[in-house]
DNA sequence: AATGAATGAGTATTCATTCAT
DNA sequence: GATGAATGAATACTCATTCAT
């Protein structure tokens, strides 16, 4: 990667960083486009360099959040030392708690990604992709992680569709508003509930 | 209600009306309150009469809406002969079932209150009542119906709270897209599974 | 004056106390009628039966107001037990005095009619009397205090005309900002000046 | 000055020119941006490039065009050829008088400076400069010109308050509606005035 | 006389997008 | 590639005024 191509990299970070602050902050619709490249440092004009519109970038901007913590979630997984010795159900817990806690951690992300983490992002959003990144990418990354296609679980797609929307739409409230509870009580009806799902998918079901 | 409120009650149900309309068919964004007024046959100025702004007609027609569905759901469900032999799972059920159903065949309606029909929209927009309704008003049919306090179920809330938002957030894609499979495939997965939320909340579980 | 005329009455002086109000609190440019009437109690409707615009009821304020002060001022000098033994300097300087700390005490009445307190505003809004009061009324009761006509004094209606413009104009930044420095200091120098003036018109000048 | 530089002064000075003929002819309140923008040949938006809005460039204009002035008449009684043997009074009343003979043939500016030819809107609309002129530089050409600070005059900034303050104000009804009486009628009066505010603050004094 | 719902013209302001440099 | 001046369509919102009751 050459010096401009890096030029053109930091530029694109930094349009995606700036973006990213200001969506969180003041939410897509109160954020014009001036100001995300004014505060990103660049002209105007060269926002339309690298993103077609706010909702390009918007989009790039959820596939790319949540597709990061997708594969730090799986990464954190699979570097277990036990990894191996693990049923499917307890990696499937490992990684949503750690999904759980990182969004406990990064309140601006959760409000962003929020109900965004879903089949729908993922199958617009990802048309074009960023940095050569692709759909294919995290749901291989996905996939691996969790052997799903080697145990002949039943509509495995469905399993991760069911699992990926009861998450995040119950933890936004949760963890945002503490509505109807907060996190830690609702953890334990997540999980257990995250089993049930489980267990009508299992070969054997 | 003398002759005057009569046409005020007319206005604001047809804004209701002619805003929902244009809502599902372009979007609330790019709809304008110049075209509402003009569609509902009412002067520009007169829709500042009834409402705030676009978002404040946009939030009470979700929990009108939502509201609407909710209540005709609970009262199907009541009329039905064998009700009181019903146990409260298959009543949720019965509900859960003619609440899809009914999103089956209104997808407009489906696509507006998507992955809306929460507890955070009824908290908020159900500050300023519609029409003399409240959330007190939603919350209390719903609660009847489901005999929920008298059964000493376990933080009842809480299993409202996840059977609410695991199914609107399911069917969302599965309805309008069949993604990542048609309704009538995901639908024993969704039931299946909100009987394993309740037995989590059961007396004696 | 019947029951009926009194309310009707009582509206104006509302209208006008209110507007008063909220002129000097939010400028006229920013006060809209429809803010006048609420806040007054009445209909908007009803503001149109008693003036004609928003301009109007700040031009009788105007005369209303700057008008009461001269006339107290009038009535403060001709009250005092000596005033037969001063001069007509001396009565000045006086009345002078008197509106200045009137205008020190009632800083938003000073903002009001500010630069207002001049000829222009009292041909202009005097048109229309307000209460039965007019134009001539004012002026007699100043001249008449001052006794100008009886002493020949050469221009009397320019001498009225140049201290009232000074006075008003260098009272305004000196009260309301110090600047270019406080009143008390001022006050001398202004003194001093109207005196200059009285001198020049002189009979014997 | 690079070309895009003197377009953007070009476009400046003709939205000014523009809007001072506009508000001299209808007046602020009743004076559109659409209409300023659309006389002065250009989009509407451009304008808010130059101009924070209506009031920022009334207030520009106020400035520029007082300031003008007060230069300009500094320079004509400076280019005098006995300037150096004239009294400081004498400058002044020279000073005075090309202001009044400028406004006496130019009563828009008159109408458009009136009474703002004062202390407080140089404070304030000052502080942004316009084309790097700014409050010091007036007050510098004004001082230098009368050499004030040298002849240990007292409270030279309230002299200048004073005179300014009586002249801005005696000549608005005089030269444009003749009230009292006419400018030439009230000359002698303001000239022998402005003598005795001088006198009180000579050093002898 | 009094009301206040209805009107719709009027205006400020924003902002995505273009394009000459 | 990069810039940022210029554009003008788009839109929200206000408010004086009217008039049926």
């Amino acid at each position: 990667m050459g010096k401009i191509d890096l030029n053109k990299s930091q530029k694109k970070l930094s349009l995606l960083n700036t973006a990213f602050e200001l969506f969180t902050t003041k939410g897509v619709n109160e954020t014009s486009i001036a100001e995300i490249a004014k505060a990103a440092g660049i002209a105007k004009g060269t926002f339309y360099l690298y993103f077609r519109d706010k909702y390009d970038i918007r989009n790039k901007l959820i596939s790319y959040k949540a597709g990061s913590l997708l594969i730090a979630a799986a990464e954190e997984v699979q570097s277990k030392e036990d990894v191996e010795s693990m049923s499917l159900t307890d990696r499937i817990l490992a990684l949503v708690d750690f999904i759980i806690t990182s969004l406990e951690e990064d309140k601006n992300l959760l409000m962003f990604i929020s109900k965004n983490l879903s089949w729908g992002i993922f199958r617009e959003s990802m048309k074009d992709s960023l940095e050569e990144e692709n759909d294919e990418d995290f749901k291989n990354a996905f996939y691996d992680l969790l052997s799903l296609t080697e145990d002949n679980y039943k509509d495995p797609e469905v399993m991760i569709y069911l699992i990926t929307e009861f998450v995040s739409s119950t933890c936004y409230n949760s963890i945002l508003y503490e509505e109807p509870c907060n996190i830690e009580h609702l953890k334990p009806y997540i999980f257990e509930t995250i089993r049930a799902i489980i267990k009508q998918h299992e070969p054997n079901a």
